[in-house]
DNA sequence: TACTTTTACTACGTCAGACATACTACGACA
DNA sequence: TGTCGTAGTATGTCTGACGTAGTAAAAGTA
C-alpha cells in the first residue's frame, strides 16, 4: 500500500520544484521522473500534480508557457513550467524544514522502550 | 518559525501513541511532553491535540477515562487516556512508514546539483 | 482498419487534518 | 482583584490530496 499521502503532504510541492531546478519540464514528465528516483516507491497522482502546478504558479514559484508540438509525438500541446527565484527560495526553505522535521518525528519513531512506571 | 504544520500532519497520532506507550497520560502533560522532548521545536496546537484524541478513540487507538482528582492541583477532572492494542499495532505500521517516506522524500532534498542539460 | 494504450491534460467535487477563535472553570499567587 | 497556569470544550474555516470522469491526439498492435 505505499506511502499514504498525508504524510508526503507538503512535499509533494518540493519535489516537483527539485525536478524543474535541473531544468523546465511538464506534468507526464515529472511524473515519472518521480516514479524513477523513487523506484516505483511514490507514485504522484495527477489530481495532486496538476493542482500543485496551479497552487505554485499562483504562489510565484513556477512560471508556465504552452509549448506547441508539432513534431512531438503524444497529444498536440504541452504545458511546461519553469522554477522562479522565488520557487528556488522556497525549495531551499522546504530542505530546512525537512532537517528540523526529521530531528523532530524521530524522537517519536521506534521508541518502544517502556519507561517502567510501575 | 519552527516547523509548518502540513509537514507533521498525520504525525501528530503517532507522537501521542509514542508518549502514551509509556503509560496513561492526559492532554496537557502530553503537550508538555511533546514540547519538552523536541526542545521547544515542536508545540502541539490544543485544538489539534484533541481533536486527535477524539479521532483516535473513535478509531479505537486509545481509551479514555476520567479521573476526579480532588487534591490535584488545576481544575476538578482530567481526562486520561490510554493505548490499545491497535494502536500499538497503529504506532508500529506509522514507525514503518516513516522509513519508507523518509528515504522517498530524501531524494528530493539538498539536490541542487544542476544537471547540465544545455 | 479497428482497438487499445500512452501521452497530456482539465473539471468538479469530497474528505480529513490542522488550526484559528472563543469560551468555561478551578486554583494559586501577588 | 486580576492574571497566570491548568485542563479542557465548541464551532467553523482552510487547504492539500485525491476520487471520478471526460477530452483528445498519436502511437502501437491485432
Amino acid at each position: 500500500m505505499g506511502i499514504s499521502s498525508d504524510v508526503i503532504r507538503g512535499y509533494n510541492d518540493t519535489m516537483i520544484l527539485c525536478i524543474l531546478i535541473k531544468g523546465p519540464s511538464y506534468g507526464y514528465e515529472i511524473s515519472r521522473e518521480i516514479r524513477r528516483l523513487t523506484d516505483e516507491k511514490y507514485i504522484i497522482k495527477e489530481t495532486t500534480l496538476y493542482s500543485a502546478f496551479t497552487r505554485m504558479e499562483k504562489n510565484g514559484y513556477v512560471q508556465s508557457y504552452v509549448v506547441e508540438a508539432e513534431g512531438t509525438a503524444s497529444g498536440k500541446r504541452r504545458t511546461y513550467y519553469r522554477i522562479t527565484p522565488q520557487g528556488e527560495q522556497y525549495y531551499r526553505e522546504k530542505c530546512e524544514e525537512w532537517t528540523l522535521t526529521k530531528e523532530v518525528v524521530e524522537k517519536f519513531i521506534g521508541r518502544e522502550d517502556h519507561g517502567d512506571n510501575s
